[in-house]
DNA sequence: AGTCTATGAATGAACG
DNA sequence: CGTTCATTCATAGACT
């Protein structure tokens, strides 16, 4: 998808990623990446705006939106027959299709979905998700990620050591790119991506 | 784009506060009200009643996340173009280069006398919205309440005490309190307390 | 045409 | 309070 972001129109009215600036995002995130801090996502954006106009809510946004989605990332995975389900309700100008959460990957919230949610603020949401699963196939395991160990941000600081205590999800650090289905594509429809933050061209 | 009134989604999942709603947070809070008292937080929120369904907890998260996203927010800057970009370099190859310096945390007061305010903070506050939860079932009809009282609040409460000292930057601006969108506002910081509440005329 | 989907953007809610 | 999560809105682009 996305094809070839050339960033056709001329009308920026919303940020439109090129594709190296999506390589790059993606291959930080897979490496483990998700919650920059101000100064890191500085850097980025700097960088990034060698590979075309970016601003810095752009990678933060990015990063919320990635991460949001990555763990949200439910569609359908039952009934592997018939037709992928379509929701029936017709919609009416705007009904919306976010199709029911299932929550693959939520522990255990002692909450429904999103519902209950009041100002019950006692019920944290136990941000415990399944940590990785197992191995994905699909994806490539863990490339000599500190090859050169960038230098465009210390590594060490969104290193794994640190989002993976957070998220609990990071037993052994063998964690990159596990689940994602839609960041393959990105990542996919590009050449090869070798993994590797060295090839941030720093 | 679609300017006001992009409230579409009537789910009350979450608050969703109206036009009107907004316009009196945002007036306040451009006139200088940062953090408010349970007890301004009471009157506000009853206030807003008259335009739809609000909580006190509505106003109390309100004024944290602006005052945090008002800070917060990456740098905006451009390189002197005025409207929303039009062209100029769209290359890629080089945007910007220079420009990336950011400085959106020039305002961040020194938190010397931050804590004077009364209560406690700690959880407290969030006791503090718990009286006008009225049956949230019901369809809150009473747009029509008081309009006639109109004293929201002396306005000493939250007054320039120490706030002041906050955003009493130069002073030479004369922006209004516009409809920011933060990453904006960061930059521009905020204009001359010298709202009089009583603009508020809702 | 239109519709669906991926995703940028915004913001309410909450955690720590 | 600052940071992060969750949900929603809006829109560019792909598919039929």
């Amino acid at each position: 998808m996305e094809a070839l972001s050339g960033r056709v129109g001329v009308k920026c009215g919303r940020w439109n990623p090129t594709a190296e600036q999506v390589k790059v995002l993606t291959e930080l995130f897979c490496a483990g990446l998700r919650t920059p801090s101000t100064e890191q996502i500085q850097r980025i954006s700097t960088h990034l705006s060698a590979f075309g106009k970016v601003e810095s809510k752009n990678v933060f946004y990015w990063f919320q939106n990635h991460k949001a989605r990555e763990r949200h990332h439910h569609k359908k995975r039952r009934r592997g027959a018939s037709s992928p389900d379509s929701g029936s309700n017709d919609d009416d100008g705007r009904a919306d299709a976010a199709d029911e959460a299932d929550a693959d990957l939520v522990l255990q919230p002692p909450e429904s979905k999103r519902e209950a949610r009041s100002y019950g603020h006692h019920h944290r949401l136990m941000t415990c998700y399944v940590r990785d699963v197992v191995e994905t196939e699909t994806m490539w395991e863990r490339p000599t990620r500190e090859v050169e160990t960038l230098e465009l941000f210390p590594l060490k600081s969104y290193d794994l050591e640190m989002d993976k205590v957070r998220y609990a999800r990071g037993g052994g650090g063998e964690h990159q790119c596990r689940e994602i289905s839609f960041f393959d594509v990105a990542a996919g429809r590009d050449p090869p991506l070798e993994l590797r933050l060295c090839s941030f061209g720093l």
